[in-house]
DNA sequence: ACATCGATCTACT
DNA sequence: GTAGATCGATGTA
């Protein structure tokens, strides 16, 4: 497949592909806290993608937390081939196949041969807009990556994804400086194991989250 | 081998 | 509000 050379005989890059491109990915010790308070950190942080198809980056407004003790967590039961890569190196992605249709994004914590991750829920979208309505066949900003299925069609994010190291490769996690507003702190969604505890977290004021 | 259910979303009624 | 899509992991035989 040939490889969309963006700077000649088309338009420049938009300035938010070249300033978005250039921020420092979060280093792989920030992946090395405990695991819920990644997750809450990981609220206004940057996703970029360099996809074939053109530069996208997302802020996140949502994110849940799985521990490796949790039995909602998919490493709770051991390693199996799918969530191998929760039990690698932290700062790596995690994407899998749920309800065998959608794909789900997690970003890897913990020191390898701990299966924990945080769950990317959902973003606001930032840049290749046009490119997210078109892969998920919906103009609505506030639709379009509001879940983690949807998030994930909106990327073009699939099984070989899975394994990427977040601070290098195509698909990294930033740091813009943004702070984050008010954060809330309330029970996961989808949950129908063990006593549930308030490991998702969202900005507060954000209209791009997947349920308030 | 077969049945069940899941960190979801859409399209219906 | 709820049925259906449909893969991977798990539990029962």
């Amino acid at each position: 497949m040939m490889k969309q050379n963006r700077t000649i005989g088309a338009a420049p890059a938009d300035m938010d592909d070249i300033q978005f491109a250039s921020l420092p990915s979060l280093p792989v010790e920030f992946y090395l806290n405990n695991t819920v308070d990644v997750a809450r950190a990981l609220i206004g942080k940057v996703i970029t993608y360099n996809a074939p198809e053109g530069f996208m980056a997302g802020r996140i407004v949502e994110t849940e937390a799985y521990l490796s003790d949790d039995p909602a967590c998919h490493a709770s039961r051991g390693i199996t081939k799918r969530n191998a890569a929760m039990f690698g190196n932290p700062g790596r992605a995690y994407v899998y196949l749920i309800y065998g249709i959608y794909y789900c994004l997690n970003a890897v914590t913990s020191p390898p041969g701990i299966g924990e991750a945080v769950l990317i829920r959902a973003l606001e979208p930032l840049a290749g807009i046009d490119m997210m309505i078109t892969n998920r066949g919906e103009n609505r900003l506030t639709n379009l990556c509001s879940g983690p299925g949807k998030l994930c069609k909106a990327f073009g994010l699939n099984n070989s994804h899975n394994g990427l190291d977040l601070t290098t490769s195509v698909l990294r996690i930033v740091d813009d400086g943004y702070k984050a507003g008010d954060i809330s702190a309330v029970s996961r969604i989808g949950i129908s194991q063990a006593v549930e505890n308030p490991w998702r977290f969202y900005l507060s004021n954000s209209d791009f989250v997947s349920k308030k």
